[in-house]
DNA sequence: GCCGTTTTCGGCCCGACTGTTTTCAGTCG
């Protein structure tokens, strides 16, 4: 049993439900799986904790889907479901991951030629059989197989921090052009999420055709999928679709708002905005045919009674009520960062010097940075002993004197043992001005005896941040298994700051576990985690996670000048 | 089947583009 399995069912039924062509329940069994997809904890916990109550509680889960869950956390199956399956034994989900099929198409497909998954619908259109059914030509044929082709060579997702140079590049291009007044990115990349699916791109232009006509064009596109005269869809060589709309400019805010917020923040404001009477699309906010705002995002937030907010926060958890409140958060800035406290450098498996590091930091405006090369255990990566690690703190010394402008303080990325103590005695640490630990190994530990270890590590009163709490490497490594809330309890007692990893692949803390430490009152640090000159610009990705996790400059330890800093630390 | 900044009942987001159609259904975001 897992969330992922039961977010699988929840989804299958949404489809079976739509090609059934019964109304309306679709879409409540498509919110309830996309909830508990995105569940931090196995919903099995929830129930055992909570019961048929705790169920409720998820977003878009009501009595009926409740009971549902229920009976598929006791006894592993859905009659429901299993009813709909009889009915369709298709692998829908399979099938409507390709472009282009939904799941009308896919209901046609099942009854007039039995297809029931990918291959069969690769089959049947490469021998020419989709073409004879009502409603489908040759081209459809040729659009599926292009679908799964695509299917198969990409990964869905793309990390932010991959895609961002490129998509700056490209938006820098359209800035450049005489007919462009504005350009700016939209949806799951102005949010700055960790992954993103596409590209969204708005622009106000009074000549649309030229617009259309320069970005299919453009060196990073591969083919067209769609060309309007309003939008324009392409596939990049990177693999990612971006859609480019053209808007006049009475109607840019009200674009932007359209296409950034989550679709759960978008349904939720659209709501809002029928019950006070209006209508809003991407080209306004609209009373009967009357365009009451639409310029900037501000007036239609401010029509409907809310505050304007910041991007990162648009994915309707809470923050449309605050906004109504006028509470808020006041997120921490993307200029905030003063320092870096984790950067590794060539005494361990970093690629350049203490200096070399020190010098990049300081171009990039930073005034100090933790110098926090591995230690011993880490022997793949020529970790530090005790021996090595106080050489390397005269080392430091001697740099800070050939160097001024930026502060070099002295750290380490000690080692989490398999039973919590760590690699590193406690003589050493103490001399150090911010220990961070983290652990390499044993990551399959259970999930008890995972807290554990870690709780026993920052409870020693050296180690001042825990590093990248939870292990994951994006689409890549799942975390290991802790109890979130044990460990944040923890680093409240012990005062531990936790920090937000700004690698790409880590992320990590990610942005719900942010909410729930800083609602404790836990403080943060973000991190670039460079092992090279070119690295500390992840720091902006950090940024952006702690934001998408509420933060304020103020939970943030390395906003500081650095000697407060130090002060905030065990 | 869910849900409540007018609701515990009566609603449920909205428009662009495509392919196959002579007026629209399906899909997408």
């Amino acid at each position: 049993m897992s969330n992922q399995g039961l977010a699988k069912i929840l989804g299958e039924m949404a489809a079976f439900l739509d090609m059934k062509e019964v109304e309306f329940k679709p879409r409540a069994y498509e919110h309830a799986a996309f909830s508990v997809q995105s569940l931090e904890e196995g919903i099995g916990e929830i129930y055992k904790k909570g019961g048929l109550k705790a169920l409720e509680d998820i977003s878009g889960v009501g009595q009926g889907i409740a009971e549902r869950i229920e009976e598929y956390i006791k006894t592993g199956h859905i009659k429901d479901y299993e009813k709909l399956k009889k009915q369709f034994p298709i692998e829908v989900e399979e099938l409507m991951g390709i472009e282009g099929v939904g799941p009308k198409l896919v209901k046609k497909l099942y009854q007039e030629l039995r297809i029931k998954n990918q291959d069969d619908l690769e089959r049947a259109a490469k021998a020419g059989k989709l073409r004879g059914l009502e409603g489908l030509g040759e081209k459809s044929e040729q659009k599926i197989l292009k679908g799964i082709e695509f299917l198969r060579q990409s990964h869905g997702r793309f990390l932010l921090g991959h895609i961002l140079p490129t998509v700056r590049k490209m938006l820098d291009d359209l800035r450049g052009l005489p007919y462009i007044k504005r350009a700016e990115p939209a949806g799951s990349i102005r949010r700055m999420q960790e992954t993103v699916g596409d590209l969204d791109i708005l622009v106000i232009s009074d000549m649309p055709a030229k617009v259309m006509d320069y970005f299919v064009k453009m060196s990073e596109v591969q083919e067209i999928l769609v060309k309007g005269p309003t939008k324009t869809s392409v596939r990049l060589k990177m693999g990612m679709n971006a859609d480019v709309r053209v808007l006049p400019p009475e109607s840019f805010g009200a674009a932007l708002q359209y296409f950034t917020g989550d679709k759960y923040h978008n349904i939720a404001v659209r709501e809002i905005a029928i019950k006070k009477g209006y209508k809003l699309n991407e080209y306004g906010l609209f009373k009967s045919k009357r365009l009451v705002a639409g310029k900037t995002e501000e007036e239609i937030y401010k029509k409907l009674g809310m505050e304007w907010m910041e991007p990162e926060i648009r994915t309707n958890s809470g923050e449309i009520k605050s906004s109504f409140k006028g509470e808020l958060p006041r997120l921490i800035g993307y200029d905030d960062l003063r320092g870096d406290l984790q950067v590794q450098t060539d005494w361990t498996d970093g690629e350049h010097s203490i200096k070399e590091m020190a010098e990049a930091a300081k171009k990039l405006g930073l005034e100090y940075i933790v110098i926090t090369d591995h230690t011993k255990r880490l022997a793949m990566a020529g970790g530090l002993d005790e021996k090595k690690l106080t050489k390397q703190m005269a080392e430091i010394d001697k740099v800070q004197k050939q160097i001024s402008g930026i502060k070099i303080l002295k750290g380490s990325e000690v080692d989490i043992l398999k039973d919590g103590t760590l690699d590193i005695n406690d003589e050493v640490l103490a001399k150090l001005d911010v220990v961070g630990a983290s652990v390499h190994s044993n990551f399959t530990m259970s999930e008890i005896e995972m807290t554990k270890r870690i709780i026993r590590a920052i409870e020693n009163p050296n180690i001042d941040i825990l590093f990248h709490p939870t292990g994951r490497l994006i689409q890549k490594r799942e975390p290991y298994k802790v109890n979130i809330d044990e460990l944040i309890k923890a680093a409240k007692r012990t005062k531990t700051v936790l920090e937000v990893n700004a690698w790409p692949e880590r992320l990590d803390l990610k942005d719900e576990y942010i909410r729930k430490a800083i609602d404790t009152g836990i403080k943060l640090a973000i991190d670039s985690d460079a092992h090279d000159i070119s690295h500390f610009k992840f720091l902006e990705l950090g940024i952006a996670q702690a934001r998408r996790g509420w933060s304020g400059k103020k939970d943030v330890i390395n906003t500081r000048v650095w000697r407060e800093m130090l002060k905030l630390l065990k």
